[in-house]
RNA sequence: GCGCCUGUAGCUCAACUGGAUAGAGCGACGGACUUCGAAUCCGUAGGUUGCGUGUUCAAGUCACGCCAGGCGCGCCA
């Protein structure tokens, strides 16, 4: 490289995605338009492309390829080494080689593009008062990937559980466990119609006759305990670690529930009727407006959320997301009218609905019914299936997908399953680098890259040179699935190069340059992986 | 009845804010190990993108109307 290129270089360095600064030269020259950067189909010219040209086409009142060729007169760039107009008007640019294989030498792995923003991503929370269900768990493996994902992309991001310690269901719910407790007594239960009915009640029940304690709070207060334990361990088990835990009752105490109550009241936004206090959510393009309080002087869910939220934003939060389930997707209106109500921009809270989850065996689907009891538990799940194939197989859909869980596909095909091929690549590559050291040859950094001209390698250094985009991609979109489709794509560039070139040969400089090539996907499949949540063994 | 999600190859799903010849995996069939891991690779077959109308240079993608499945629509959470 000589002292010319470096100058440019040091420019285009500032940033280690190649699409940004495409978009960045680009929007120079066509300053009016957004221009959007695509990947080239496979079988076409060139490596980048972009549909400015046909965009702008018909304003100008050219044709799309006259446009083209003027805009690509004023391209110039050492990072590009072709520009192809191919029909009906693309722009296709060729990446240079060496500017590609310099940029091998930078981190990969983390983009920049938070500002440090400070993020709060809520998720699972379900009621205390029961195990871990599979929409949950699919939410927990969304949530957890979130947060690990916006981490190593410059944003602050935090998670957090919510706690319904308080309210009706509780009440159901110690009341369920008390009757346990007298039938384990020898009396007769009398669990309550709308309690809860299943065997595990027992088990609490249990503890608390052993531990002598009968009182009805005190009976509340043992058993969310229990079941948060419970729901805590198994998140763990599942490698999903919360930074909050936050209790309903902590937002009572703070006088939060109050205060949004008469904020409500002052600003007319609540009226009476039939003895129960309405929240006027019409008014914030709802269908209804919503009971916050009942003739029977209870809060619904709706007034204490209002003030969770509330909550969340006065801990100075920049965004706040909710992953629910699709059950809840009624709830977005009213909660956001709350925000709304409260004097804040609703759109500080972006909701992310992950939809259901069915489990499917022997070709037919579970029925899942918490009353009936014969619901599944992700702790039961985790039981049958490894925890790295439940997390990759709940990231391989987009949010917004139902998703088939064919618990005879996760176990059967368990050895050609692709969270096995992405950690297999991964596990060959270590071998690879194991063998080359038993010859004495080790990894170094300084090594002549030019040396790569194979086709294979460089298709191979281009995907290592994407995972900056799909982070990009994620932060924009919420969709850390696109991270496992991008990790099959690179494992399959590897086996691709490895299927048609050694690593190591009695070319020193060469098998230099390759070794380094293959630690850097080493590298990006490892620290993809952890940001699924999913384990990369050295050997497997 | 209203709202949200979904409908793409035999199955499970991609297709990035409308772009190029709609792509993968599994399953099926046929090939490749004397050399760094064959949990791999290569090839073949498989499609009226649920149906229709519209919008435009361009529609799997957007609009409208149907059809089918799921989930919600409470003084429950």
């Amino acid at each position: 490289m000589d002292s010319n290129d470096s100058g440019e270089m040091q420019r285009e360095l500032n940033c280690n995605m190649i699409r940004r600064e495409l978009k960045k030269i680009l929007q120079q020259i066509v300053p009016d338009e957004e221009i959007r950067i695509d990947y080239v189909p496979k079988g076409k010219p060139g490596d980048y492309a972009t549909n400015v040209a046909l965009k702008i086409a018909s304003k100008r009142g050219e044709s799309p390829l006259t446009v083209a060729e003027k805009l690509i007169k004023k391209f110039k760039d050492p990072m590009i080494s072709g520009v192809t107009i191919c029909e009906p008007g693309f722009i296709n640019f060729e990446i240079s080689t060496q500017y590609l294989l310099d940029l091998l030498h930078r981190e990969t792995a983390t983009i920049d593009v938070g500002e440090s923003k400070k993020i709060l991503i809520e998720f699972v929370s379900v009621n205390p008062t029961g195990p871990i269900n599979i929409a949950a768990a699919r939410a927990a493996a969304v949530g957890d990937s979130l947060v690990r994902i916006l981490n190593k992309s410059g944003f602050r991001a935090s998670a957090e559980y919510y706690i319904n310690d308080t309210g009706r269901q509780i009440d159901l719910l110690a009341e369920s466990v008390k009757q346990r407790m007298n039938e384990l007594s020898g009396e007769k239960a009398q669990i309550p119609e709308n309690g809860y009915h299943g065997e595990y009640i027992k088990d609490v029940a249990k503890e608390l006759l052993s531990e002598n304690i009968d009182t009805i709070e005190d009976i509340k207060n043992y058993s969310v305990n229990y079941f948060v334990n419970i729901q805590k361990k198994t998140l763990e088990d599942f490698g999903v670690i919360f930074d909050y835990w936050i209790q309903e009752s902590e937002i009572y105490k703070k006088g939060l529930v109050d205060t949004v109550l008469k904020i409500l009241q002052d600003k007319k936004l609540t009226y009476e009727k039939d003895g129960a206090l309405y929240f006027k959510t019409k008014e914030f393009g709802d269908s209804n407006d919503r009971v916050i309080i009942t003739s029977d002087q209870r809060n619904t869910y709706l007034l204490p959320d209002i003030a969770y939220h509330l909550d969340k934003i006065q801990r100075n939060f920049d965004t706040l997301i909710n992953i629910w389930g699709p059950d809840h997707h009624g709830y977005i209106k009213r909660l956001k009218g709350g925000i709304n109500a409260l004097g804040y921009a609703d759109d500080i809270l972006k909701i992310i609905i992950a939809q259901e989850v069915k489990l499917k065996k022997g070709g037919e689907f579970l029925t899942m019914s918490k009353r009936a009891g014969t619901f599944t538990t992700l702790n039961e799940l985790l039981e049958q299936v490894p925890r790295d194939v439940v997390r990759f197989f709940f990231l391989m859909r987009s949010n917004s997908q139902h998703l088939d869980f064919d618990l005879d596909l996760a176990l059967k095909e368990s050895e050609e399953n692709p969270v096995y091929y992405v950690q297999y690549a991964h596990a060959r590559i270590k071998s690879i680098i194991a063998f080359a050291k038993d010859q004495d040859i080790e990894f170094q950094e300084d090594v002549d890259l030019s040396l790569m001209s194979e086709k294979e390698e460089i298709t191979l250094a281009k995907e290592i040179l994407k995972f900056p985009e799909i982070l990009e991609d994620i932060v924009r979109t919420y969709e850390p699935y696109l991270m496992t489709y991008y990790l099959i794509n690179l494992a399959q560039c590897f086996h691709y190069f490895y299927q048609k070139h050694r690593v190591v040969t009695d070319e020193k400089q060469r098998t230099h340059a390759r070794l380094f090539l293959i630690t850097k996907t080493a590298e990006v499949l490892q620290k993809g992986l952890e940001l699924l949540g999913v384990s990369c063994p050295e050997r497997m």
